[in-house]
DNA sequence: TTTATTTCCTATTATTCTAGTAGGATTATT
DNA sequence: AATAATCCTACTAGAATAATAGGAAATAAA
């Protein structure tokens, strides 16, 4: 049960956009460079955001992305579930999908559980509570040096 | 982020063998049947847990499964983990596994937040808490009619 | 002792998913 | 015109998933 690069990379791509956020265009080139993450593969991903309208894109030279919104507004589970699809432990959770054995499947119980504390992460931590967390941590190393 | 049939089926055999435990052996194919699941898929299932010792096998004709140890012996966790491997919803999360940016990672705090509320709820339900749900609503079903 | 029944063991496979790679079209700046 | 960037689509190697398949070994019943 892992979350796959696509996610994890979306998560990064969000993140950098915030922390490195002046009001000038970031390049695809840089986040990779600063992610540690295939150029290529990170265009694809970062086409997502843009479509769902998460960032925004300039083109052409001098172009790049922004983050769209503040990044109070933007949870982990929302662009977990944009880039993954559905957090649901099984497919039985998800809408439209149920099967006839739900009624009397006290498996299904545990699942519901599981999904509602995946849930409770997720949708409660911001962008901005992990660009808080890197500035907090950047601030107390200026402080020791 | 899916559990795989493989952890799936493997709760709903510890569940199986706990519900219809008699002291009678109980055969694969009355467990397939009633689980509606492939009987040979089934059999390599049950061979972990029988590996693992969560099952006593007897071989031969009219020989088959039972369950090792009292149902409240056995989390939904112990079960996945057995199956599935680790629950860790990335492996920098995994024993051994460490890489080198995770101490400048904030994400990674994230994930760590998410393991520890995905093992908090598959570590506290047991075997017996879902027999009991079932004898409950049989019970209650009973009254009904 | 033979037959039937059951677990045990290993190999194979079709399908899907993952994590990219690749190449070029389009748009805008210099 | 040259350069730099996004945009768009196709392709692919490798791994994982979810089985299927076939038979060997063990045991009980006839």
């Amino acid at each position: 049960m892992k979350i796959s690069t696509k996610g994890r990379y979306a998560v990064k791509v969000m993140f950098d956009l915030a922390l490195n956020n002046t009001g000038e265009c970031i390049k695809v080139k840089d986040i990779a460079a600063r992610q540690n993450i295939s150029e290529k593969y990170l265009e694809q991903i970062i086409a997502i955001l843009n479509k769902a309208g998460y960032v925004n894109s300039v083109r052409g030279a001098q172009g790049g992305y922004r983050i769209a919104r503040a990044p109070e507004e933007y949870t982990i589970g929302m662009i977990l579930r944009l880039t993954e699809g559905s957090m649901a432990p099984v497919a039985c959770l998800e809408e439209g999908a149920e099967c006839e054995q739900c009624d009397t499947c006290e498996t299904l119980e545990v699942w519901r559980d599981l999904y509602d504390a995946i849930n409770q992460v997720i949708d409660h931590v911001t962008i901005a509570d992990l660009v808080a967390k890197r500035q907090q941590r950047e601030g107390s190393l200026d402080y020791c040096i």
